[in-house]
DNA sequence: GTGGCTGCAAAATGTTTGCACGGAT
DNA sequence: ATCCGTGCAAACATTTTGCAGCCAC
């Protein structure tokens, strides 16, 4: 069961794996309709949840704008510039275990975002 | 300009504060319209965001679901229960100066979400 | 062959916007 | 008398879902 292996989940996996920059799910599939014009954008929704949860991929939920997919597995944390929308990896402190532990609630994953403004759009000031 | 205390605002104002447990605007507009059927949604949204923006109220814009509002304003981080979709204040841990410095980005924010199941939700199991 | 996978379109969710009217200052 | 704020409905952005046919196993 789920494991069918067709050129539509090929395609977005290897899209995915291919794209640097934590792309949305817009982006992966006006990336692959380049060359296959007649994928569905629901294939590539589809297959974006499907690889997330098989670990093949990673899923960024975002509280704002679209969900992003990084090829990056490990757990991570990103900088958001709020000007440009660019994701960028953020040097990883030890968060979980910095935390004091919150009483009764069983901590299974940290969502953390530092929300500012990057190198670039600094500059372009 | 921006400044007229309407009934509608005054109204979206006193009904945050009087919900504790983070709210979103679906809850906010019902808890209104029971006593004000005639109001709409969208004044409702017009006036949550006019209310952050002015630091009223706190936004909190979540990676799921509907944006929440809470009454308190000063920063503090949640917890999330992925099965009640409950939020929870988190202890606040030092986590600002604990990170190491990311070179280049100007932090403004940090967004916190700790993702797990909520003493309530285990008991239930 | 069969049941997961696909394409298409429509629904769903949450929020924003255009517009003409109404009301606070 | 302004012109901001409102109600309504429609638009919007993103994602999910229903369904009939397809194809990898």
């Amino acid at each position: 069961m789920n494991t069918r292996n067709t050129i539509q989940r090929q395609l977005v996996l290897e899209t995915v794996r291919s794209m640097y920059g934590h792309p949305d799910a817009e982006q992966i599939y006006r990336k692959i309709a380049k060359e296959h014009p007649h994928i569905s954008k629901a294939t590539v929704y589809r297959n974006l949840h499907h690889l997330a949860e098989t670990g093949a991929i990673q899923r960024l939920e975002m509280s704002e704008g679209a969900d992003r997919y990084d090829l990056r597995t490990d757990a991570h944390h990103h900088m958001y510039c709020r000007i440009c929308g660019r994701l960028y990896d953020a040097p990883d402190g030890a968060v979980r275990t910095l935390l004091a532990p919150p009483q009764g609630f069983s901590v299974e994953a940290i969502r953390l975002e530092l929300v500012g403004v990057c190198a670039d759009c600094q500059n372009k000031k």
